[in-house]
DNA sequence: TTTACCTTGTGAATGGGTGCACAAGCTCGT
DNA sequence: ACGAGCTTGTGCACCCATTCACAAGGTAAA
């Protein structure tokens, strides 16, 4: 593929790993990185790091490698790693204080530039060098800030709104992290992480693995413990 | 399928949206819930939620639906949630003193039950009702509260350390935040969340949709911004 | 120049997941 | 008792992604 046609998204959610996985090698370094290599930095396998790489038209020299910096700079072409994508945080508990000093968003181009939370008395403050508004100053701080993603870290109950009111500031690209399916129009882009869901995938293994090296293997434990919520 | 046999993944990583879903509907209420009404809670489509739940043998009545109890129960058995699962968090920086606090995860039955830290200000004292220890004190953490899950929220240099050390402890399921590349071995199941990487690509989306609607489709900019990286 | 060696780029086979479409089967009203 | 109406369970075809295997193409040493 040596045109810039469609990237599948499965090549997409990986680029950000081989970018990551060059910054083993220093810039200006003119060193070269060989599929194999690139790799094992990016915790895939090497013919997946080809052929991706071959979406971007990118092409690395036979029988030598990719350029390191030029491969640096042809994902981040592809990324759009270039521009700089300002965040507002949505919900300032445990966690969205959390997410907005995470120094991790800044570092590869997404500066927090300010939060939003209800509560009366963090409105108008600074926390963490943040600045906290109300929901009602959110379509002013898009504005203002220029701002393209939004992070929702509110409780559930409140989630669907914020979303509502992101979208009607124009926001096309939000992060969630509340555990409830969130609705939205078909042009945003919306990518919910849901913690307590990752873990449960965790326990399905942790139970299965336990289940054949346990003496529990007829289930009879479980059966005891879900007896009340069981079927009647 | 009526038999318990072999669960595709996929399948797996939707079951705890399905029983997120039930929510909705309360426990003892002999509710029925139809594919579709369950597919709307989760965010999937119907013929996904028919399929998905005939690999747990569980059988719904035609014409009717399911049974939201049973329902309940089928899922959380197959998922082992009966079962409780401690979690240990190591890194009490900003995003692990969130996650030690996060309540959703006590409520789906992983309690953090204890925290490591390196730093000395740290150790010793309780941090929100969680107790934090040094990092010699895991084996014996582990052992004393029977914890079943790590998650890894340290920085990214102390994390392939920190994994050793989880795995040395006994611990068999890691969740990690840190953006690299971590080595375990093959019996241990490893989960890595890498909250810049989804950023990222979002980022990319923005960038592709930005790019037709402005006047910048020649990628000029881009290349200026990205110049004293770029190639030779 | 020629040969040995290395690594990319990619056709093709494979496998897993998705979604349609419909027969099977249950309930309820008549 | 029977037919209308609804929802499940699943065979099948399709699509996307992964992986293999090898030709194409480059380097370097003799």
């Amino acid at each position: 593929m040596n045109s810039i046609g469609r990237i599948p998204d499965a090549t997409v959610a990986r680029l950000p790993l081989y970018l990551r996985g060059l910054d083993a090698f220093p810039v200006g370094g003119a060193a070269t990185v060989s599929s194999e290599e690139l790799a094992a930095l990016a915790g895939v396998n090497a013919a997946k790091v080809r052929k991706d790489l071959s979406y971007l038209g990118t092409y690395g020299t036979r029988g030598v490698g990719y350029d390191a910096d030029f491969l640096r700079f042809e994902i981040s072409r592809a990324l759009g790693v270039a521009n700089t994508w300002p965040i507002v945080v949505c919900g300032m508990g445990n966690l969205g204080r959390a997410l907005a000093n995470h120094s991790g968003f800044a570092e590869r181009g997404f500066p927090v530039v300010a939060a939003i939370d209800t509560d009366p008395e963090k409105i108008g403050v600074e926390i963490d060098g943040i600045a906290v508004y109300g929901p009602a100053a959110l379509a002013s701080v898009v504005a203002k800030h220029d701002v393209a993603v939004g992070i929702i870290a509110t409780p559930p109950e409140a989630a669907q709104g914020t979303a509502d009111r992101l979208v009607d500031a124009g926001i096309t690209s939000i992060m969630s992290f509340a555990p409830i399916v969130l609705t939205v129009p078909d042009d945003v882009d919306l990518r919910a992480v849901d913690l307590a869901t990752e873990l449960q995938i965790l326990g399905f293994h942790l139970h299965r693995s336990r289940l054949v090296s346990g003496a529990d293997v007829s289930g009879d434990r479980e059966r005891d413990l879900l007896v009340g919520e069981g079927p009647v």
